[in-house]
Parts: C-alpha cells; structure tokens; sequence
DNA sequence: GCCTGATTTTCAAGTCATCGTATGATTGGT
DNA sequence: ACCAATCATACGATGACTTGAAAATCAGGC
C-alpha cells in the first residue's frame, strides 16, 4: 500500500486509510496501532495521528488508549460527507449501495425540484434549462451527456435555496455517474429527455407539485431499473 | 472561553471551536494561528493541530502555509455531520435554519415511511407503534410526548432499512426539539395524534404510497406553521 | 523616477523525533 | 474471587527543522 502524492503527507494517508476501510480492507483484522501506521506508510506520529484523527471526525473509526483503534460499524459512519460519499463510489460496484444513493435522491430531488419552483430566481432557472439543453445537443455524446445530466440535476438542488440539499450534489454527482454502468447492462437505456423536460416545464409555469410528481418518476424509474437488474437487493 | 472539561483536551477544543465558528464569532475577523490557539486556551501545539484538523474534515476550516487557518463560507460546511448539526442547534434560535432542517425532514420523511412500509419488519414496526402509543399515554407530559414523538420519527428511519436515512437521525432530532419553541409561539399546537396514527395505519396495511402522502402532510403542516409564525423567511 | 520582473525574506503551517502521562486490559499473587 | 502490579497503547507536550506561499526588497531597463 503506497500512500499517493501531489498533497501533503496527512492528506496522502488520510486518503488511503479511507478508502481502505470503506473498501473493508480491515474487515476481519484490527486496525494498526499507532506505532504500526507509523513504519507503514513511514510517516511521523504527527501525520499518523492527524490522518486518524480525521478518520474519527467522519466517523469511521474510534480510538482509546491501551484498547487501539477500531473500525466503526458502518451505521456510526458519516455517509453524507463527501470524502466518505466518494470513497465508497471508489470501490467496486455494489448494487445495494448504488440502490440506497437513488432512494436518498428520491427523497431529496423531488422536493428540491418543489422549492426551486417557489424560490428559484431566473438564473437558477437558466441553469437548469442549460443542463437540459446541453442533453439535448449532446445526445449522442456519452461523456458529454452524462455532465449535462448531473448539471440539470444540480441546478435544481442549488435552486432550491436550500444548503442542506446543496450538499447532496457530491453524491447525486457520484450516483449518476455510477448509473451510467448499471441503466447500460440493464438495456440501452438513457437520461429521458421527455421527463426531464417535464421537470423543467412544471418549474418555469410554478406548479411545485407538479415538478415534484415529474421528479418523483424519473427516480422511481430509476429504482425500478435497479431492481430488474438486482431483484435479490429489494425485500419483498 | 473557556474549554469544557470531562473530554479529552482534543475534544474539549474541538467543540469548544466548533461552536464558536458556527456561532459566527470569528465571522469578521481572522481565525487565531496556530500558535494563537496554543496561547490563547493554553494547549500544547498537538492538541490545537488536531482539534484544526478535525474541523478541517468537517469542511469548517482550512489551513495552508503562511495564509493561516480560515472559516470556510458556509457552503462548504458539512452541515449534515451530527457534530456541525447539534452546533447549529446550540446557536441563538434562527427561524431560517429550523425551516431549512424541516424542509430536510419533507424530503427525507415521507420516503421513510414509503420504504418502511414494503421493507420493515415486525420488530420495525413495533418500534413504530410503541413511538406513538407513547405519545398518546404521555399527551400531557410535554417532555415525554416529546421523547415519544422523536421516537415514532426516528423508528421510521430505521424502519426504511437504508442507513443514509439513518444517518439523520440526529437532526430529526435536533430539529423536533427546536419545534416545541415555535409551535408553542404560534399556538398551543402539539403533536397532532392522528396524523401520526395515519402513517402508522397506511405501514401496517402496507400501503406505502399512503404512508407517504400521509408523513408529507405532517411535514407540509409543520412547515405552514414557520411560515405563519415569519413569513419573511420564504420567498415568493 | 518609475514600472517590471526576479530574488530574498519571512511567517505560518507541515513534518519529525522524543519524551512523559493516563488509561484500562491482562496477569499474577494472595 | 479479589486485589494489585504490569504493560501496551493512545494522549499530550515540546523543540527543532522543512516547506510553501505571500510580501518585501532589489535590479534592470525604459
């Protein structure tokens, strides 16, 4: 294991001890003491020891004296943060996680779609009739489609004046990106511009619950998609 | 200030700082060096470096050579850490913020109960029924009925068998305990026992899309109740 | 004299090494 | 079975050195 580089040390072990234990490398063993980490990754208690302390900041581990450091069981993790977000998309595909990130944005993108409607100012509203357009023009273009897909998506969260859900876009960031390898192995399937549309439609004419309806289908068609790709991760 | 005791030295600093910058109190001015925070709450060098360290992974500061340690503006904050979440609870009441959690909560909720319903187990609903008989047996106990009401929101997160949803609890939490202070403004309005009982009933006979539209309208209610008591802080 | 660009200075965070303290699990004796 | 000594481990303190970026200074040309 090789701590990266371009950042400083903390940050370098920060980063690989976070993906290493979302990735559940010390699943079944204890994690390092702190003499461990040290000669490890050859770095002074200093860099060790922020670099945990961090860790504990997300949640993701515990320390106490003559007991160790611990790995958290995921439900003491801090799922919303956005290293902890991008760690987890960086491990190999999991349809129960990719399922879990579309039912927070069912939760989270019809309501902003609702409150962008009642406060979004006119360049709110451009934002996000650009991000429709960039999918219409570049419907053909993959790459270009998918960032044109996450920008709509985006403005809506951001015009919904609410910083709670601005917070979100690192994760709707990451879940429409890991989308693109699921909704592919499922069909051809793509970003419905039709229903896109009308998101956007209902939220220039004011109709807040209309735009949370039009919202609301598009996440529950993603979910669907989800289930017929993976029936065994839904109960029932 | 004065750094509470009881806590590690790291931790003590680390809220005592939390809570001052989410107070505001460095707003106007420059957050203290390193050094600065040495003298200033007599710690040693390690102590103050940590405490920086776990606000920075909390997105409330950031440090870089010869620049000094900074706030971060608001948006880059993790405002859905449990630790930022109670700091801003622990500020002087902000109408804007307690519309913002309960705006949260609309989102979050009613997909709860959606998911609770066609996933939570008998224990799961258990807890739910117990949450709101309790409420009934302790109407007129307000800080039980209030224990009781957070129990029947928090049981539903559980319930939804997501742990993102579960991750939230904490300002469920935070924002029902800021909802006694406005609702007794507005009126002598409590917790209104039916409304629960018809997310409970629409879960138990399994209909989820009932559940849903029946946790929204305590959510819509809730959020008419701010804008009643200060309409200045919603658009339109 | 004054702009421009390069160099040096300086300050604050970053990193390291080492020492001592506090805590709580384990071990061993009674 | 209980109590005390032991020991491993994180916690805390400190001094020295490194690095990086901003500010100040200086050099050269117009």
């Amino acid at each position: 294991m090789r701590t990266p580089q371009g950042v400083s040390l903390t940050y370098g072990l920060l980063e690989t001890l976070g993906q290493s234990i979302v990735s559940g490398f010390y699943d079944g063993r204890s994690f390092p003491t702190e003499a461990d980490l040290c000669t490890q990754f050859s770095a002074s208690r200093t860099v060790a020891r922020e670099a945990v302390k961090m860790l504990t900041a997300k949640g993701l581990l515990s320390a106490r004296p003559r007991q160790g450091t611990k790995v958290e069981p995921v439900a003491k993790w801090n799922l919303l943060d956005p290293d902890v977000t991008r760690w987890l998309m960086e491990r190999p595909f999991s349809n129960t996680i990719y399922r879990e990130f579309t039912e927070v944005r069912l939760a989270i993108e019809p309501v902003a779609a609702y409150l962008a409607t009642r406060r979004g100012d006119r360049a709110d509203i451009r934002r996000i009739r650009d991000g429709l357009n960039a999918m219409r023009d570049h419907a053909a273009e993959p790459d270009q489609a998918l960032q044109a897909d996450i920008d709509f998506h985006v403005s809506i969260l951001r015009a919904s004046g609410n910083p709670f859900f601005w917070q979100l876009r690192e994760l709707i960031n990451t879940a429409l990106r890991l989308s693109i390898g699921i909704t592919n192995k499922v069909s051809g399937h793509t970003a419905s511009i039709p229903a896109h549309e009308a998101v956007l439609i209902a939220i220039e004419k004011g109709d807040a619950d209309g735009a949370h309806a039009a919202m609301r289908a598009i996440l529950l068609e993603s979910l669907e998609l989800i289930e017929i790709y993976d029936p065994t991760t839904t109960a029932e």
